[in-house]
DNA sequence: GAACTCGTCCCTCACGTCAGGGTTGGGCGA
DNA sequence: TCGCCCAACCCTGACGTGAGGGACGAGTTC
């Protein structure tokens, strides 16, 4: 299915290979990048997490190199399990810490919270894995004895 | 919200504590022992998973031991991420090997399948840590470097 | 009569999937 | 050089899914 060959857009002299740095890509490149989909792109942008940064004349979302490190982030949230609200606040949070205009201390209150909430999810996460290696001991051991 | 005190049964003579053996419990007091909802246990029946053993004169669920044995199998196998419907295979696969009637050998590859993919899901498992560990850490970070 | 339970209904979240149509840009004929 | 075609890509909108959550009015049990 994904024809990677049928390029729409010819090399620039000077470009070696991908897409270079300032350069605007559409949504397929960019879901090749982050390993997310179409639709889970298109439905962070529903949701406010990520706005491309532009659109071409018909209307085709146009992503920069910021916007894909957006969605990193994201998808390194993920197995904490925040939910996409969550996600926003604290993408949010990190752009303005970034950009130092609002509250200082407002924000790195916020912000630790997020981290606590993180590393209980983390221990949350370590006993499921725990769980979850009992389960498959269990699994084999029944395999042995039933040999 | 869970009441624990206000149990509808009266304790008969020569019982000491909780549920004696070879007794039907109501819902309630299964959801109390299994740390499920009432709305999580009904849905198992829902789809098959876990019927309780015999309802009252008046329709209530009465469940035994055994079916209670069965939602902790449940509870076990939940961080292994897999869908009710593979859980209903692999519980039906179980107490058909309990009980010797089947294609033992043909049961036992089943078997050996589902071990697989346990310990798939379960490097997936330690892989979603990492990230997660790797995630909050660079919350510390930051909240390090903006102190 | 208080606590418990029933079945039914709609709600949520994070997407998947389908349908039907529009855009992009290279290539080709005229 | 202009116009058109075509494949590949993309758009919006709507509905479906999985695993439950919550509420409700009525019935049951003790």
């Amino acid at each position: 299915m994904r024809s990677a060959a049928a390029g729409n857009r010819v090399a620039c002299a000077g470009e070696v290979t991908g897409t270079p740095r300032g350069e605007l890509m559409q949504i397929g490149q960019v879901a090749e990048r982050t390993g997310l989909s179409l639709r889970t792109i298109r439905f962070y942008e529903e949701n406010g997490l990520v706005l491309p940064t532009a659109r071409s004349e018909g209307g085709f979302r146009l992503y920069s190199q910021d916007d894909v490190a957006r969605l990193d982030v994201i998808k390194r949230m993920k197995p904490l399990g925040f939910s996409l609200e969550e996600m926003q606040e604290l993408l949010g949070l990190l752009t303005e810490l970034d950009s130092d205009d609002g509250d200082r201390a407002q924000l790195l209150d916020r912000l630790r919270m997020f981290h606590e909430a993180a590393t209980a999810r983390v221990t949350a996460l370590r006993d499921q894995l725990a769980v979850a290696e009992g389960f498959a001991g269990s699994l084999a051991a029944h395999l042995d004895s039933r040999r």
